[in-house]
DNA sequence: TAATATTGTGTAACCGGTTACATATAAATT
DNA sequence: AATTTATATGTAACCGGTTACACAATATTA
């Protein structure tokens, strides 16, 4: 492979001149360019990623952090991503966390010591002082569903509370007179919105009892043990808001294996819009929210950060909205 | 960040002597060691994985190159790749090919030039000269569900072949009378070997007939719309073996919508395992590829490549299982 | 016209490691 | 005791880029 001073030598120059006219970034005379330009054709040189991270400049990687790629919400953000870096000539490092902190800190100082140019986090674990360590080290963050709380990077996140209540209002409008809600981890900030926006939702309603309340921990089992317990306690609810697909899918699971049916018996929605839900049976509404473009943005704004080289921390909120499928396919009529 | 030269101070020693201790290559007096480690410690030393690249060594980096990480085949095989890659203090970069011989070239043209240490291919676009570039930079490949044609790479797969035959034979078992199958696209060596598998299986059979067998693209939408075109021509099938589970869920919507119960009237299994599967109503039986196991072991096998510095390319067939689910839950007596 | 600013290019140090080669001492062999 | 071999360490070149600094030529300004 020809390096950069093969093409110096052939175009008579020296090492810096050609490094200039890779870099545009200082007084080239036009003839000289042309000269140079020829030459790297001539030897089809490439610079070397390698050597030029060294040099301290752009390794051309950035990192993707998630709790676990294998869990479907995940891949479409993945993909957003690395369309987008793609495009900019970055490739992706994959870093699978489990949620577990160790193994974050593990990838943080490992992505650290490889010098990416900026890391997107999707994950709910993320410590202050890895925060702090990233900051110091100047490498740009994107956060992917966090508070905004830390003044050294940007937030991504979908508009969760408002969801939640465009959720209970469609059971509502449907006619449904007394709507429970599976929630997920309370460490998740997601989590948490979606649940406050339920609670603020039905709060006032004479039904309503804390007990409509369970976790289902944003897995298909959770969903589905939940909603056994849900209508043993309360056989009388005939709506249910799933702070996410999975468990919405384990809720149907569920509530077909009660043998009640859906949505006659019991509405149900979900939240993410992820692809399972077209493939349920029935299929089941949502509050979808824009993964692709999640995705997308995060790296949109993470090269921002890294091309500028400062770091603007903003939060930027993106819409969502309600996908009306068969689980809430119920004329207000059907139930007087 | 501590360099090597600030441990070869404060050791006392040469940067050289550093270097062998941390390589353990070479002779080092044990006393000496022990000023070095004693330095790295209290200097939090860690070598810095980019100039290691740049001269000559590993960079500590993989590429895991597949069509579509959001097409949900792919985000297991992916997880068992980077489980191992963790585990042996690597990262993976992740491409999204499209399956398109053009990006995937790009790809390799930038990974090529970022000194990854391998790279596993999960696609049926890699072309001969791709490979052959490959091997003439060294640079270790493992392929997953391709023919092993090359002397330059080990190939990972399952039994498509068998496993078509299984679930054949699982069709016949419960009784079905007239079994139709859904192919892949034929440049894809799974899809080939599927199809070939039915046709083995039913070609004397004397309902058998070519337009039993129907494109379905290896996706929810064509075997949808397969699964219409066939029950139009032959209303009469009872049985439908599709080439993987993406059409297998495909065609459960097709039928439900025509009114055609499965499995009472007609029984269908898929092909891959994936957990889609499971959240289907009723669940589709399948065979079921160890897909998790399948990226570990591409993983474990480029490694093997990795470390020994030798390629020995060969071919490694994973068994596959039937899972008897729903989607042909019915006694062989059901239908006389 | 002299002084200053702008444009253009080369030399060499640097990023942070690895390793060929040289050299020295200790241990083993003849 | 002399020679060979094994052990131990340092010096400096190298991987392939970037860039501070020096210097020259040209353009602009006073």
């Amino acid at each position: 492979m020809a390096t950069i001073r093969d093409v110096a030598k052939l175009a008579g120059v020296s090492v810096a001149t050609v490094s200039r006219v890779l870099n545009k970034n200082s007084y080239v005379n036009k003839d000289t360019e042309q000269k140079v330009v020829k030459a790297i054709e001539q030897l089809q040189y490439e610079p070397n990623t390698v050597a030029r991270g060294l040099a301290g400049k752009e390794t051309g990687t950035i990192a993707l952090i998630l709790p676990d790629i294998s869990n479907p919400f995940f891949p479409v953000i993945a993909r957003g991503v690395e369309d987008v870096a793609q495009r900019h000539g970055y490739t992706v490092i994959l870093c699978n966390s489990d949620d577990h902190g160790q193994k974050e800190k593990g990838y943080i100082e490992m992505l650290r010591k490889k010098y990416v140019d900026g890391m997107i986090f999707a994950s709910s674990t993320l410590s202050e002082e890895d925060v702090e360590q990233m900051r110091k080290n100047k490498i740009p963050l994107v956060v992917l569903d966090r508070a905004l709380t830390s003044q050294s990077y940007s937030v991504i996140r979908a508009r969760n509370y408002e969801g939640a209540k465009l959720a209970v209002r469609h059971l509502l409008d449907i006619g449904c007179k007394k709507i429970a809600h599976l929630y997920g981890p309370q460490e998740m900030i997601t989590a948490k919105e979606r649940l406050q926006g339920y609670e603020d939702s039905v709060k006032h309603a004479p039904w309503y009892t804390p007990s409509l309340m369970l976790p289902g921990h944003f897995h298909m089992d959770g969903g589905l043990r939940a909603v056994k317990d849900l209508m043993e306690k309360h056989s009388d609810i005939d709506g249910i808001f799933c702070g996410n697909d999975l468990m919405a899918v384990g809720a149907l699971k569920g509530l077909h294996q009660l043998g009640i049916r859906v949505p006659d018996d019991v509405a149900l929605i979900g939240f993410d819009g992820i692809s399972l839900t077209e493939i349920t049976q029935p299929e089941l509404s949502t509050i979808a929210q824009p993964n692709y473009d999640m995705g997308k943005l995060a790296a949109e704004v993470l090269f921002e950060a890294i091309q500028s080289g400062v770091v603007q921390p903003k939060l930027y909120e993106l819409e969502v909205t309600l996908i009306e499928r068969d689980s809430t396919a119920r004329k207000p009529t059907d139930r007087p």
